[in-house]
DNA sequence: ACACTATGTAAGTGTTGACTTACGAATAGA
DNA sequence: TCTATTCGTAAGTCAACACTTACATAGTGT
């Protein structure tokens, strides 16, 4: 559940399209196999790293196994890279005036 | 300089730690290779890989060269996350709609 | 009870990549 | 010019991991 779970996540190209396929909204195991080239045990295998990252979540419906994103995840990315963005830049101007000083 | 790039770049966790130690401000490759339990030699790799993702920018101050993070890759990885925030709650949204239908 | 569908898991394999040491190149100063 | 500093690159090694096929599990319907 840490950043750099969530990182690693999305690290792998596949697993990454699986993210971005489940942008347009929740999806099944198989109709997210399908569309992609590889097996459906490797999109198992994806999502089982997806979910302990927290970056999506999953619900049951019948036999079937429905995942969605976790928009509190989506959210907390999106946090920190705007405090990445504000500390950065801060520290680059601090930098800056050091050296003029 | 892809979003995957970016990815793939932050999954590392020596690389993390570099990206994260820049969060602080500029820093040459030895200053940075100081506090991380690896080798120099390493951590250039690591930067080279964060350069090429378009994450950080190099700078030559004679015989040392400084790195810094690049705010527009910060800012775009931010607003990358706001839009999947934004678009994952709708087409949620939309999914129970059409479930209740 | 039986068959069918949908999915997770186990085991094995090939490739990628993160790290090391050794070496080469470039700048600064004496 | 010679030396010291700082850094990038080459080459090799070892572990991690993304993928496959085969099998196990659990609901659903007849």
């Amino acid at each position: 559940m840490t950043y750099g779970e969530k990182f690693e996540a999305l690290a792998a190209p596949t697993r990454l399209a699986v993210f971005e396929r489940l942008r347009q909204g929740p999806a099944s195991v198989g109709a997210l196999a399908d569309g992609l080239p590889v097996s459906r045990p490797a999109v198992s295998q994806h999502l089982k790293v997806l979910k302990q990252a927290g970056l999506v979540a999953e619900t049951r419906q019948g036999v079937k196994r429905i995942y969605r994103l976790d928009t509190e995840a989506l959210a907390a990315l999106r946090d920190y890279f705007d405090r990445f963005w504000d500390d950065a830049l801060g520290a680059y101007k601090r930098s800056l005036e050091a050296r003029d000083a």
